[in-house]
DNA sequence: CAGTGGTCTAGACCACGGT
DNA sequence: CCGTGGTCTAGACCACTGT
Protein backbone atom coordinates (compact mmCIF):
# COMPACT_ATOMS: atom_id res chain seq x y z
CA UNK A 1 0.00 0.00 0.00
CA UNK A 2 1.06 3.52 -1.15
CA UNK A 3 -0.87 5.00 1.79
CA UNK A 4 1.05 5.35 5.23
CA UNK A 5 -1.18 3.40 7.29
CA UNK A 6 -1.66 4.73 11.20
CA UNK A 7 -0.30 1.38 12.10
CA UNK A 8 3.35 2.68 11.07
CA UNK A 9 2.38 5.58 12.02
CA UNK A 10 1.88 4.09 15.67
CA UNK A 11 5.35 2.14 15.00
CA UNK A 12 7.27 5.21 14.05
CA UNK A 13 6.11 6.94 17.48
CA UNK A 14 7.14 3.83 19.35
CA UNK A 15 10.56 4.07 17.98
CA UNK A 16 10.89 7.75 18.13
CA UNK A 17 9.97 7.04 22.08
CA UNK A 18 12.04 4.05 22.49
CA UNK A 19 15.32 5.57 20.79
CA UNK A 20 14.78 8.81 23.18
CA UNK A 21 14.09 11.17 20.48
CA UNK A 22 11.37 12.18 22.39
CA UNK A 23 12.40 12.45 25.83
CA UNK A 24 9.72 11.18 28.72
CA UNK A 25 8.03 14.64 30.39
CA UNK A 26 8.84 16.61 26.32
CA UNK A 27 6.10 17.63 24.01
CA UNK A 28 6.16 15.80 20.76
CA UNK A 29 5.12 17.52 17.45
CA UNK A 30 1.38 18.63 16.63
CA UNK A 31 -0.64 16.04 14.91
CA UNK A 32 -0.75 18.40 12.03
CA UNK A 33 2.61 18.30 11.66
CA UNK A 34 3.64 15.07 11.98
CA UNK A 35 0.74 14.62 9.09
CA UNK A 36 2.99 16.68 6.56
CA UNK A 37 6.32 15.27 7.76
CA UNK A 38 5.08 11.57 7.21
CA UNK A 39 2.78 12.16 4.59
CA UNK A 40 -0.51 11.04 5.42
CA UNK A 41 -3.48 12.77 6.49
CA UNK A 42 -3.82 14.17 10.21
CA UNK A 43 -6.62 11.88 11.13
CA UNK A 44 -4.05 9.21 10.26
CA UNK A 45 -1.88 10.24 12.88
CA UNK A 46 -4.96 11.12 15.21
CA UNK A 47 -5.50 7.63 15.15
CA UNK A 48 -2.21 6.39 15.58
CA UNK A 49 -1.33 8.51 18.74
CA UNK A 50 -4.99 8.58 20.16
CA UNK A 51 -4.37 4.51 20.38
CA UNK A 52 -0.83 5.04 22.00
CA UNK A 53 -2.69 7.25 24.38
CA UNK A 54 -5.05 4.57 25.47
CA UNK A 55 -2.09 1.97 26.04
CA UNK A 56 -0.55 4.68 28.22
CA UNK A 57 2.25 5.62 26.26
CA UNK A 58 1.69 9.32 25.02
CA UNK A 59 -0.56 11.58 27.44
CA UNK A 60 -2.83 14.15 25.10
CA UNK A 61 -4.92 17.29 26.20
CA UNK A 62 -6.23 19.77 24.13
CA UNK A 63 -4.60 22.64 23.68
CA UNK A 64 -2.22 21.71 25.80
CA UNK A 65 -0.69 19.36 23.40
CA UNK A 66 0.75 15.71 23.49
CA UNK A 67 3.93 14.31 25.48
CA UNK A 68 5.59 11.36 26.56
CA UNK A 69 4.50 10.33 30.23
CA UNK A 70 7.29 10.23 32.96
CA UNK A 71 5.82 7.13 34.18
CA UNK A 72 4.49 4.99 30.88
CA UNK A 73 3.49 1.46 32.42
CA UNK A 74 -0.02 2.48 34.34
CA UNK A 75 -2.79 0.74 32.11
CA UNK A 76 -2.86 -2.69 31.34
CA UNK A 77 -5.68 -4.44 29.71
CA UNK A 78 -6.41 -8.81 30.71
CA UNK A 79 -8.10 -10.85 28.88
CA UNK A 80 -10.07 -13.22 31.41
CA UNK A 81 -10.20 -16.59 29.61
CA UNK A 82 -12.93 -18.67 29.80
CA UNK A 83 -11.41 -21.38 32.04
CA UNK A 84 -13.01 -24.19 29.73
CA UNK A 85 -11.08 -22.72 26.58
CA UNK A 86 -7.92 -21.80 28.94
CA UNK A 87 -7.64 -25.45 29.43
CA UNK A 88 -8.52 -26.89 26.58
CA UNK A 89 -5.52 -24.28 24.86
CA UNK A 90 -2.72 -26.20 27.15
CA UNK A 91 -3.80 -28.97 25.54
CA UNK A 92 -5.26 -30.61 28.87
CA UNK A 93 -8.64 -32.19 29.72
CA UNK A 94 -11.01 -29.95 30.90
CA UNK A 95 -13.40 -31.13 33.81
CA UNK A 96 -16.46 -29.44 35.55
CA UNK A 97 -17.59 -30.31 39.09
CA UNK A 98 -21.51 -28.82 40.89
CA UNK A 99 -20.51 -28.38 44.14
CA UNK A 100 -23.12 -26.87 45.59
CA UNK A 101 -26.82 -24.79 45.07
CA UNK A 102 -28.73 -23.89 47.42
CA UNK A 103 -29.50 -20.11 48.86
CA UNK A 104 -28.01 -18.38 51.66
CA UNK A 105 -26.95 -14.87 52.67
CA UNK A 106 -23.07 -14.24 51.20
CA UNK A 107 -20.68 -12.01 53.31
CA UNK A 108 -21.09 -8.73 53.59
CA UNK A 109 -17.87 -7.88 51.31
CA UNK A 110 -20.25 -9.42 48.10
CA UNK A 111 -23.53 -7.47 49.18
CA UNK A 112 -21.02 -4.71 48.96
CA UNK A 113 -20.03 -5.07 46.04
CA UNK A 114 -23.52 -6.11 44.60
CA UNK A 115 -25.03 -3.14 46.21
CA UNK A 116 -27.19 -5.36 48.31
CA UNK A 117 -28.82 -4.55 51.59
CA UNK A 118 -27.51 -6.35 54.76
CA UNK A 119 -29.16 -9.89 54.91
CA UNK A 120 -30.02 -10.29 51.17
CA UNK A 121 -30.51 -14.24 50.16
CA UNK A 122 -29.35 -14.94 47.13
CA UNK A 123 -29.08 -18.05 45.33
CA UNK A 124 -25.54 -19.73 45.90
CA UNK A 125 -23.63 -22.19 43.62
CA UNK A 126 -20.01 -23.10 43.76
CA UNK A 127 -18.30 -25.54 41.52
CA UNK A 128 -15.13 -26.50 40.56
CA UNK A 129 -13.18 -26.23 37.18
CA UNK A 130 -9.93 -28.35 36.90
CA UNK A 131 -7.55 -29.08 34.03
CA UNK A 132 -6.40 -32.90 33.55
CA UNK A 133 -7.67 -34.28 36.69
CA UNK A 134 -5.95 -31.44 38.53
CA UNK A 135 -8.27 -29.35 40.24
CA UNK A 136 -8.06 -25.67 38.94
CA UNK A 137 -10.13 -23.40 39.81
CA UNK A 138 -12.71 -22.73 42.40
CA UNK A 139 -16.31 -20.82 40.87
CA UNK A 140 -17.91 -19.03 43.78
CA UNK A 141 -21.40 -17.96 42.60
CA UNK A 142 -23.98 -15.36 44.32
CA UNK A 143 -27.07 -14.74 41.96
CA UNK A 144 -29.62 -12.38 42.70
CA UNK A 145 -32.78 -13.96 42.16
CA UNK A 146 -34.72 -10.81 41.42
CA UNK A 147 -32.91 -10.62 37.72
CA UNK A 148 -32.92 -14.45 37.63
CA UNK A 149 -36.48 -15.66 37.93
CA UNK A 150 -36.56 -19.14 36.60
CA UNK A 151 -33.53 -19.77 37.33
CA UNK A 152 -34.78 -21.85 40.30
CA UNK A 153 -36.30 -24.40 38.52
CA UNK A 154 -33.22 -25.00 36.06
CA UNK A 155 -31.07 -28.07 36.39
CA UNK A 156 -27.71 -26.44 36.67
CA UNK A 157 -25.89 -29.51 36.41
CA UNK A 158 -27.06 -29.78 32.66
CA UNK A 159 -26.51 -25.75 31.88
CA UNK A 160 -23.94 -23.83 33.82
CA UNK A 161 -25.15 -21.21 35.90
CA UNK A 162 -23.02 -18.38 33.23
CA UNK A 163 -24.65 -20.02 30.66
CA UNK A 164 -28.36 -19.84 31.98
CA UNK A 165 -27.69 -15.77 32.91
CA UNK A 166 -26.05 -15.18 29.30
CA UNK A 167 -29.09 -16.96 27.51
CA UNK A 168 -31.66 -15.18 30.06
CA UNK A 169 -30.76 -12.24 31.62
CA UNK A 170 -29.77 -8.68 30.49
CA UNK A 171 -26.36 -7.16 30.82
CA UNK A 172 -25.27 -3.89 30.54
CA UNK A 173 -21.83 -3.68 32.63
CA UNK A 174 -19.91 -5.35 35.33
CA UNK A 175 -16.65 -4.62 37.54
CA UNK A 176 -13.46 -6.88 38.00
CA UNK A 177 -11.17 -6.94 40.93
CA UNK A 178 -8.16 -9.12 41.50
CA UNK A 179 -6.89 -9.73 45.43
CA UNK A 180 -5.68 -12.54 47.38
CA UNK A 181 -7.11 -14.78 50.06
CA UNK A 182 -5.53 -17.21 52.48
CA UNK A 183 -7.21 -20.57 51.49
CA UNK A 184 -9.71 -21.41 54.26
CA UNK A 185 -9.66 -25.58 55.28
CA UNK A 186 -13.49 -25.88 52.10
CA UNK A 187 -10.73 -24.28 49.47
CA UNK A 188 -7.76 -26.06 50.43
CA UNK A 189 -9.83 -29.31 50.37
CA UNK A 190 -10.88 -28.79 46.91
CA UNK A 191 -7.76 -27.15 45.38
CA UNK A 192 -5.88 -29.33 46.78
CA UNK A 193 -3.20 -27.60 48.48
CA UNK A 194 -2.45 -26.89 52.45
CA UNK A 195 -4.68 -24.35 53.97
CA UNK A 196 -3.19 -20.85 54.57
CA UNK A 197 -2.05 -20.96 50.89
CA UNK A 198 -2.02 -17.38 49.57
CA UNK A 199 -4.60 -17.50 45.91
CA UNK A 200 -5.13 -15.15 43.12
CA UNK A 201 -8.86 -14.27 43.28
CA UNK A 202 -10.75 -12.48 40.50
CA UNK A 203 -14.40 -11.28 40.84
CA UNK A 204 -16.58 -10.66 38.56
CA UNK A 205 -19.96 -8.27 38.96
CA UNK A 206 -22.59 -8.12 35.82
CA UNK A 207 -25.46 -5.81 35.93
CA UNK A 208 -28.37 -4.81 34.21
CA UNK A 209 -28.80 -1.23 34.15
CA UNK A 210 -28.51 -0.60 38.10
CA UNK A 211 -30.32 -4.32 38.89
CA UNK A 212 -27.19 -6.21 40.10
CA UNK A 213 -27.31 -9.96 38.20
CA UNK A 214 -24.05 -11.71 39.89
CA UNK A 215 -21.48 -11.77 41.50
CA UNK A 216 -18.65 -14.54 40.92
CA UNK A 217 -15.40 -14.80 42.55
CA UNK A 218 -12.96 -17.37 41.10
CA UNK A 219 -10.44 -18.87 43.39
CA UNK A 220 -7.13 -20.02 41.39
CA UNK A 221 -5.20 -23.38 42.22
CA UNK A 222 -1.98 -22.43 43.56
CA UNK A 223 1.04 -20.54 41.79
CA UNK A 224 -1.36 -18.75 38.71
CA UNK A 225 -1.04 -15.26 37.92
CA UNK A 226 -2.97 -13.33 35.63
CA UNK A 227 -0.32 -11.86 32.44
CA UNK A 228 -0.40 -8.84 30.40
CA UNK A 229 2.24 -7.13 27.91
CA UNK A 230 1.63 -3.56 26.72
CA UNK B 1 -24.63 18.95 17.92
CA UNK B 2 -26.89 18.56 14.75
CA UNK B 3 -24.83 15.39 14.03
CA UNK B 4 -24.48 11.95 15.73
CA UNK B 5 -21.59 11.01 17.75
CA UNK B 6 -19.82 8.16 17.93
CA UNK B 7 -20.41 7.79 21.42
CA UNK B 8 -24.44 7.78 21.14
CA UNK B 9 -23.64 5.04 18.51
CA UNK B 10 -21.83 3.06 20.93
CA UNK B 11 -24.49 4.19 23.64
CA UNK B 12 -27.45 3.21 21.40
CA UNK B 13 -25.80 -0.37 20.85
CA UNK B 14 -25.53 -0.92 24.25
CA UNK B 15 -28.91 -0.16 24.87
CA UNK B 16 -29.81 -2.65 22.54
CA UNK B 17 -27.25 -5.24 24.20
CA UNK B 18 -28.90 -4.57 27.59
CA UNK B 19 -32.58 -4.96 25.99
CA UNK B 20 -32.04 -7.90 24.70
CA UNK B 21 -33.20 -6.57 21.16
CA UNK B 22 -29.76 -7.86 20.08
CA UNK B 23 -29.20 -11.15 21.76
CA UNK B 24 -25.73 -13.00 23.13
CA UNK B 25 -24.32 -14.93 19.73
CA UNK B 26 -26.44 -13.16 17.40
CA UNK B 27 -25.18 -10.81 14.17
CA UNK B 28 -26.21 -6.91 14.40
CA UNK B 29 -27.07 -5.03 11.50
CA UNK B 30 -23.73 -3.90 8.84
CA UNK B 31 -22.51 -0.72 9.50
CA UNK B 32 -23.81 0.32 6.74
CA UNK B 33 -26.99 -0.66 7.43
CA UNK B 34 -26.84 1.77 10.86
CA UNK B 35 -25.37 4.25 9.57
CA UNK B 36 -28.26 4.88 7.27
CA UNK B 37 -30.51 3.85 10.19
CA UNK B 38 -29.42 6.38 12.64
CA UNK B 39 -28.14 8.92 10.06
CA UNK B 40 -24.56 9.13 10.21
CA UNK B 41 -21.80 8.26 8.44
CA UNK B 42 -19.87 5.00 8.00
CA UNK B 43 -17.12 6.05 9.88
CA UNK B 44 -18.92 7.10 12.73
CA UNK B 45 -20.69 3.48 13.06
CA UNK B 46 -17.60 1.79 12.85
CA UNK B 47 -15.79 3.76 15.90
CA UNK B 48 -18.91 2.76 18.05
CA UNK B 49 -18.63 -0.55 17.18
CA UNK B 50 -15.28 -1.11 17.06
CA UNK B 51 -14.86 0.73 20.87
CA UNK B 52 -17.59 -1.94 22.13
CA UNK B 53 -15.36 -4.72 20.57
CA UNK B 54 -12.36 -3.19 21.94
CA UNK B 55 -14.10 -3.80 25.61
CA UNK B 56 -15.13 -6.66 24.65
CA UNK B 57 -19.42 -6.45 24.49
CA UNK B 58 -19.29 -6.79 20.78
CA UNK B 59 -16.95 -9.51 18.44
CA UNK B 60 -16.26 -8.56 14.98
CA UNK B 61 -14.84 -10.03 11.83
CA UNK B 62 -14.36 -9.41 8.51
CA UNK B 63 -17.09 -10.68 6.30
CA UNK B 64 -18.28 -12.47 9.02
CA UNK B 65 -19.69 -9.63 10.91
CA UNK B 66 -20.61 -8.15 14.23
CA UNK B 67 -22.09 -10.45 16.89
CA UNK B 68 -22.64 -10.43 20.67
CA UNK B 69 -20.46 -12.55 22.49
CA UNK B 70 -22.11 -15.07 24.79
CA UNK B 71 -18.98 -14.11 27.11
CA UNK B 72 -18.77 -10.29 27.09
CA UNK B 73 -16.84 -9.96 30.73
CA UNK B 74 -13.51 -11.03 29.44
CA UNK B 75 -11.55 -7.85 28.95
CA UNK B 76 -10.75 -4.88 32.00
CA UNK B 77 -8.13 -2.29 31.78
CA UNK B 78 -6.66 -1.53 34.59
CA UNK B 79 -4.89 1.91 35.70
CA UNK B 80 -1.99 1.04 38.08
CA UNK B 81 -1.47 4.63 40.31
CA UNK B 82 1.83 6.02 41.02
CA UNK B 83 1.82 4.81 44.51
CA UNK B 84 2.26 8.19 45.71
CA UNK B 85 -0.20 9.68 43.55
CA UNK B 86 -2.52 7.01 44.63
CA UNK B 87 -1.85 7.44 48.51
CA UNK B 88 -2.19 11.25 48.26
CA UNK B 89 -5.27 10.34 46.42
CA UNK B 90 -7.16 8.95 49.75
CA UNK B 91 -5.91 12.20 51.67
CA UNK B 92 -3.54 10.38 53.19
CA UNK B 93 0.26 11.61 53.90
CA UNK B 94 2.97 9.57 51.76
CA UNK B 95 5.67 7.72 53.05
CA UNK B 96 8.74 6.44 51.24
CA UNK B 97 11.77 4.23 52.77
CA UNK B 98 14.80 2.94 51.07
CA UNK B 99 15.39 -0.36 52.91
CA UNK B 100 18.20 -1.38 50.67
CA UNK B 101 20.65 -1.81 48.06
CA UNK B 102 22.76 -3.78 46.92
CA UNK B 103 23.70 -6.83 44.30
CA UNK B 104 23.09 -9.84 44.21
CA UNK B 105 21.43 -13.03 42.03
CA UNK B 106 17.37 -13.05 42.18
CA UNK B 107 14.75 -15.75 42.17
CA UNK B 108 14.90 -18.24 38.93
CA UNK B 109 11.11 -16.50 39.00
CA UNK B 110 12.17 -13.10 38.15
CA UNK B 111 14.97 -14.19 36.08
CA UNK B 112 13.09 -15.99 33.70
CA UNK B 113 10.59 -13.05 33.38
CA UNK B 114 13.84 -10.65 32.62
CA UNK B 115 14.91 -13.60 29.59
CA UNK B 116 18.67 -13.65 31.62
CA UNK B 117 20.14 -16.64 32.38
CA UNK B 118 20.51 -18.32 35.59
CA UNK B 119 22.97 -16.60 37.84
CA UNK B 120 22.99 -13.11 36.59
CA UNK B 121 24.11 -10.71 38.63
CA UNK B 122 21.84 -7.67 38.69
CA UNK B 123 21.41 -4.41 41.55
CA UNK B 124 18.60 -5.07 44.12
CA UNK B 125 16.57 -1.90 45.76
CA UNK B 126 14.13 -2.42 48.13
CA UNK B 127 11.68 0.07 49.85
CA UNK B 128 8.72 0.67 51.65
CA UNK B 129 5.25 2.60 50.64
CA UNK B 130 3.66 4.17 53.28
CA UNK B 131 0.15 5.77 53.83
CA UNK B 132 -0.33 7.87 56.97
CA UNK B 133 2.19 6.17 58.65
CA UNK B 134 1.23 3.02 58.24
CA UNK B 135 2.71 0.45 55.56
CA UNK B 136 0.81 0.31 52.22
CA UNK B 137 2.89 -1.83 49.97
CA UNK B 138 6.77 -3.46 49.56
CA UNK B 139 8.37 -2.62 46.16
CA UNK B 140 11.29 -4.82 45.34
CA UNK B 141 13.37 -4.36 42.29
CA UNK B 142 15.92 -5.81 40.10
CA UNK B 143 17.42 -3.86 37.61
CA UNK B 144 19.81 -4.95 34.80
CA UNK B 145 23.00 -3.08 35.25
CA UNK B 146 23.48 -3.54 31.45
CA UNK B 147 20.87 -1.42 30.49
CA UNK B 148 21.32 1.21 33.37
CA UNK B 149 24.93 1.99 33.05
CA UNK B 150 26.18 4.62 35.85
CA UNK B 151 23.11 3.73 38.25
CA UNK B 152 25.77 2.60 40.61
CA UNK B 153 27.05 5.60 41.18
CA UNK B 154 23.37 6.88 42.06
CA UNK B 155 21.99 7.92 45.12
CA UNK B 156 18.99 6.57 45.49
CA UNK B 157 17.98 7.79 48.79
CA UNK B 158 17.52 10.92 46.65
CA UNK B 159 16.38 10.16 43.81
CA UNK B 160 14.18 6.66 43.63
CA UNK B 161 14.85 3.92 41.29
CA UNK B 162 11.86 4.41 38.88
CA UNK B 163 12.92 8.17 38.47
CA UNK B 164 16.38 7.59 37.77
CA UNK B 165 15.25 5.02 35.34
CA UNK B 166 13.03 6.72 33.65
CA UNK B 167 15.84 9.60 33.24
CA UNK B 168 18.14 7.35 31.97
CA UNK B 169 17.08 4.85 30.34
CA UNK B 170 14.95 3.87 26.65
CA UNK B 171 11.30 2.01 27.32
CA UNK B 172 9.68 0.54 24.62
CA UNK B 173 7.17 -2.12 26.29
CA UNK B 174 6.59 -4.11 29.05
CA UNK B 175 4.55 -6.84 31.30
CA UNK B 176 2.14 -6.83 33.90
CA UNK B 177 1.06 -10.08 35.80
CA UNK B 178 -0.98 -9.84 39.02
CA UNK B 179 0.02 -13.19 41.55
CA UNK B 180 -0.75 -13.81 45.21
CA UNK B 181 1.84 -14.67 47.74
CA UNK B 182 2.19 -16.00 51.66
CA UNK B 183 3.96 -12.94 53.70
CA UNK B 184 7.34 -14.58 54.46
CA UNK B 185 9.27 -13.39 57.63
CA UNK B 186 10.60 -10.28 56.48
CA UNK B 187 7.83 -9.23 54.38
CA UNK B 188 5.43 -9.58 57.36
CA UNK B 189 7.63 -7.65 59.03
CA UNK B 190 7.33 -4.80 56.79
CA UNK B 191 4.42 -4.51 56.03
CA UNK B 192 2.80 -5.12 59.76
CA UNK B 193 1.07 -8.23 58.89
CA UNK B 194 0.85 -11.73 60.42
CA UNK B 195 3.61 -13.91 58.73
CA UNK B 196 1.97 -16.52 55.94
CA UNK B 197 -0.78 -14.01 55.18
CA UNK B 198 -1.93 -14.19 51.49
CA UNK B 199 -0.66 -10.42 49.91
CA UNK B 200 -1.68 -9.57 46.42
CA UNK B 201 1.53 -8.58 44.10
CA UNK B 202 1.66 -7.15 40.73
CA UNK B 203 4.60 -7.28 38.71
CA UNK B 204 5.92 -4.96 36.06
CA UNK B 205 9.11 -6.05 33.98
CA UNK B 206 10.10 -3.51 30.99
CA UNK B 207 12.21 -3.69 28.07
CA UNK B 208 14.14 -1.27 25.86
CA UNK B 209 14.00 -3.46 22.50
CA UNK B 210 15.15 -6.75 23.08
CA UNK B 211 16.97 -5.53 26.45
CA UNK B 212 15.78 -6.26 30.08
CA UNK B 213 15.81 -3.06 32.23
CA UNK B 214 14.06 -4.14 35.53
CA UNK B 215 11.41 -6.56 36.95
CA UNK B 216 9.29 -4.04 39.98
CA UNK B 217 6.90 -6.83 42.28
CA UNK B 218 4.48 -4.68 44.71
CA UNK B 219 4.08 -6.60 47.39
CA UNK B 220 0.55 -4.87 48.79
CA UNK B 221 -0.58 -4.64 52.42
CA UNK B 222 -3.26 -7.00 53.34
CA UNK B 223 -7.28 -6.94 51.95
CA UNK B 224 -5.86 -4.95 48.84
CA UNK B 225 -7.56 -5.58 45.32
CA UNK B 226 -7.29 -4.14 41.91
CA UNK B 227 -10.50 -2.83 41.15
CA UNK B 228 -11.69 -1.73 37.59
CA UNK B 229 -15.26 -1.42 35.34
CA UNK B 230 -16.34 -1.95 32.40
C1' DC C 1 -8.77 34.52 22.98
C1' DA C 2 -6.56 31.20 20.35
C1' DG C 3 -4.20 26.77 19.81
C1' DT C 4 -4.62 21.83 20.01
C1' DG C 5 -6.75 17.62 19.98
C1' DG C 6 -11.57 15.45 19.05
C1' DT C 7 -14.78 14.22 15.80
C1' DC C 8 -17.87 13.99 11.60
C1' DT C 9 -18.45 13.40 6.67
C1' DA C 10 -18.57 11.28 2.02
C1' DG C 11 -16.30 8.57 -0.79
C1' DA C 12 -12.91 5.22 -2.04
C1' DC C 13 -10.11 1.20 -1.96
C1' DC C 14 -8.32 -2.80 0.44
C1' DA C 15 -7.76 -7.31 3.00
C1' DC C 16 -9.53 -10.97 5.15
C1' DG C 17 -12.05 -14.97 5.14
C1' DG C 18 -16.71 -17.48 4.64
C1' DT C 19 -18.89 -20.09 0.87
C1' DC D 1 -15.82 -15.10 -5.39
C1' DC D 2 -17.52 -11.34 -3.05
C1' DG D 3 -19.48 -9.50 1.34
C1' DT D 4 -17.97 -7.31 5.51
C1' DG D 5 -15.20 -4.81 8.35
C1' DG D 6 -10.64 -1.97 8.18
C1' DT D 7 -8.60 2.05 6.85
C1' DC D 8 -7.17 6.39 4.31
C1' DT D 9 -8.22 11.01 2.68
C1' DA D 10 -9.27 16.03 2.64
C1' DG D 11 -11.70 19.23 4.64
C1' DA D 12 -14.54 21.19 8.10
C1' DC D 13 -16.23 22.43 12.54
C1' DC D 14 -16.19 21.80 17.47
C1' DA D 15 -14.78 21.63 22.48
C1' DC D 16 -11.74 22.09 25.83
C1' DT D 17 -8.31 24.65 28.23
C1' DG D 18 -3.89 27.32 28.87
C1' DT D 19 -2.64 32.08 28.61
Amino acid sequence: MAAVSWQMVKAEALRRISDREWLPGQLIPHEADLAAELGCARTTVNRALRDLATSGLLERRRKAGTRVPLNPIRKATFEIPIIRQDIENRGLAYGYALLLQDDGTPEADILNSLRLPTGSHLIHVTALHSAAGAPFCLEDRWINPAAAPGLETADLGKISANEWLVQNTAFSGGDISFGAVNADDATALRLACAAGTALLTIRRVTWAGAVPITSVTLTYAPGHRMVTTI
